[in-house]
RNA sequence: GGCCUGGUGGCUCAGUUGGUUAGAGCGCCGCCCUGUCACGGCGGAGGUCGUCGGUUCGAGUCCGAUCCGGGUCGCCA
């Protein structure tokens, strides 16, 4: 029968206790984590959020009437001990960090009953994430979780100090905005007063962090919520939280100083890790032809090399064809791998056509029982055309070295993966490095096969290098833009871009894009207004702050950072949201749910 | 949408080439226990093996479909 806590106060919390306290009269609040019953005497394990903490009924000194009420007492009752703090001398806990201590009980009031939970409360568990997720209130008592979003917290006080310290606004932009179907897809909200219309959920304040320059707030952050209707991963929630900011005058070097003090700040405040700075700059060429990505993990090396040059009239036609139709022949050298077993060359090989490769050619440096190489194309080509493919990719006896040939695009995305797996493969990375990595100069455009034109890699109002812009019409494709990421041990953990603010760059950047003047209007008008009445450079950049929380925690999912995440089908297990609504709701909103689609799928 | 992977008492799992009444640990219920802390002892309840269909004398096990999770590719300006 749950009771009032009528007339007590909590002392502090159960962790917060220590052997200073001995002596002392306590009241403690918090929830069984265990009670074991020893006849005549009863030991209660206390928990709260910040710990365990032990108390001890004995009947000579809380009287029969709480030693019996403390016999019903069952995990995870909520209740409020008072007592005194006293030694448990030899018999002391070292795995506990308040096992020196325990309340010598002399009441109890048991606050709220529990039933026979789901799952057990404790720190590790093996309870399927489904049935953990549909009890999320119960998942979240269990110390990991406490602990992440507790991490979380401390993220965002930093985060807010820094940024306040450095002369930036905190500035709440609106959540119902307009849609842009440019980019990811938006979440709709259907208006009641204006029926058929929609409000957006945004993707990101972009727009609105920019409003805020025009209107000279100079430095704005926010911690945003985005939207994105988009498929789920392990690292992407279809609501998430961005660290977002803005500066006015400010050029891409000036938002790197900014955010390299920022990220030495919070890894400092947070973690106690000093990262060093300033961070390795890398472009997005190099990045894209040494590590096959725009995110490269640099905690192991193993770089990718061109041989094109050296294979266009080699013997082997795969190679020759490739090169002769504008495609290309690129390889890794893993060294003193040569005697790498076949099932992993071909486990590798997978690899690489499940990046959409045709498969992997192999070269084993001298390792073959006669000391010659053993490779997977070596009949078709003479002894020089093998020597010069080694002597191009540096290789030395008991190399193992995996060549690829394809079109650039897939080239890089199956060596990029290719790296990848070797380094988890051969235990190249060492978990406990910090490598961060800013990639710039990114393309400003990127081809679209599927629209057949081209599509801003960033969004449509970055800025363009200066010294690239002459060729926008000649060769939109070499443009490089003033946009840059963040990366962090091969995760993308930010980007952001210098802002175009010049009408005519703009204009100019929207026909590239294929808006008419009339349709970027319609979509961007309030921002190409703002922008005819004094408009400051200035650039910003945007994190994903679950995904800096993540790695902060060491969690494998975004989910293990956010209080109520939701599943893969962007529903959530626990409110059972999406849901039907009721028939008059949708009649205010003008609705009609089209259920022949529905049955359809 | 594609591919991979999982679903057996409340929880986590085992379950042989298809073969009797589907097992274990934890949890739960009852009794006992004055230094436990993964407490211990004794006893007990609890499962149409995700669902539907098929093969078979016989299906947790094989086949098909489907539902519910997870990972990933596409997608995520």
């Amino acid at each position: 029968m749950a009771e009032s806590m009528e007339g007590l106060k909590r002392t502090a919390r159960c962790a917060e206790f220590t052997v200073e306290d001995i002596g002392k009269e306590v009241v403690i609040m918090g929830w069984v984590q265990k009670s074991r019953n020893k006849g005549g005497l009863i030991f209660t394990d206390v928990r709260d959020r910040s710990g365990i903490l032990q108390v001890i009924f004995e009947e000579d000194i809380c009287g029969s009437e709480v030693f019996e009420k403390a016999a019903t007492l069952h995990n995870e009752y909520c209740v409020a001990v008072t007592g005194n703090i006293r030694s448990r001398g030899k018999d002391a806990n070292t795995e506990l960090a308040t096992g020196a201590i325990e309340v010598e009980a002399t009441a109890l009031r048991i606050l709220s009953e529990a039933a026979t939970l789901p799952f057990q409360i404790e720190a590790d568990t093996n309870t399927r994430e489904e049935l953990r997720l549909k009890y999320r209130y119960l998942d979240l008592r269990r110390p990991p979780l406490q602990k992440n979003i507790f991490l979380r917290h401390k993220l965002c006080i930093a985060v807010r100090n820094y940024m306040d310290e450095q002369g930036f606004l905190e500035i709440e932009t609106p959540t119902f905005v307009k849609s842009t179907p440019e980019g990811a897809r938006d979440y709709l909200v259907p208006s009641r007063v204006h029926q058929g219309e929609f409000y957006a959920l945004p993707q990101s304040p972009q727009l609105l962090k920019q409003l805020l320059m025009c209107s000279g707030f100079d430095r704005y952050f926010q911690l945003a919520r985005c939207y994105r209707d988009e498929d789920l991963r392990a690292d992407r929630q279809p609501e998430f939280t961005q660290i977002d900011m803005e500066l006015s005058f400010a050029d891409v070097d000036d938002v790197i100083a900014v955010n390299e003090g920022l990220i030495k700040r919070i890894w400092k405040e947070v973690l106690g890790v000093d990262i060093k700075t300033p961070i390795e700059r890398m472009t997005w060429q190099t990045a894209i032809d040494k590590y096959g990505s725009d995110k490269p993990d640099l905690r192991f090396d193993l770089p990718i090399e061109d041989i094109s040059d050296v294979v266009k009239d080699c013997g082997f036609s795969v190679f020759k064809d490739t090169v002769a139709d504008g495609g290309m022949v690129r390889g890794i050298r893993v060294p003193g791998e040569g005697h790498m077993p076949r099932k992993k060359i071909d486990a590798l090989t997978e690899v690489a056509k499940y990046y959409g490769g045709k498969g992997l050619a192999y070269l084993c440096v001298g390792c073959a029982d006669d000391g010659s190489h053993k490779c997977s194309f070596g009949k078709f080509m003479t002894d020089e055309e093998l020597e010069a493919i080694i002597k191009a990719m540096g290789a030395e006896k008991g190399d193992l070295l995996l060549f690829a040939a394809d079109k650039f695009t897939k080239v890089c995305a199956v060596l990029g993966n290719v790296r990848l797996a070797l380094g988890k493969q051969l235990d190249l990375i060492d978990k406990s490095a910090w490598r961060f990595l800013w990639i710039t100069e990114f393309p400003l455009l990127e081809w679209s096969e599927e629209e057949n034109r081209f599509m801003a890699m960033h969004h449509p109002f970055t800025s363009p290098m200066d010294e690239d812009w002459q060729y926008i019409d000649s060769d939109p494709g070499r443009v490089r833009a003033k946009a840059y990421d963040i990366v962090l041990n091969g995760t993308e953990l930010g980007g952001g871009s210098v802002r175009i603010h010049r009408a005519d760059v703009q204009e100019k950047m929207f026909e590239v894009l294929g808006f008419t003047p009339e349709r970027a209007y319609e979509q961007f008008g309030f921002l190409l207004d703002a922008f005819k009445y004094g408009v400051p450079p200035h650039a910003g950049l945007a994190y994903g702050l679950d995904r800096v929380a993540m790695w902060m925690a060491g969690a494998e999912s975004i989910r293990d950072v956010m209080a109520f995440p939701k599943i893969k089908d962007a529903s959530d297990l626990m409110m059972g949201a999406p849901s039907f609504v009721d028939e008059q709701q949708l009649k205010d909103l003008a609705i009609k749910i089209d259920t022949e689609t529905i049955e359809a799928k």
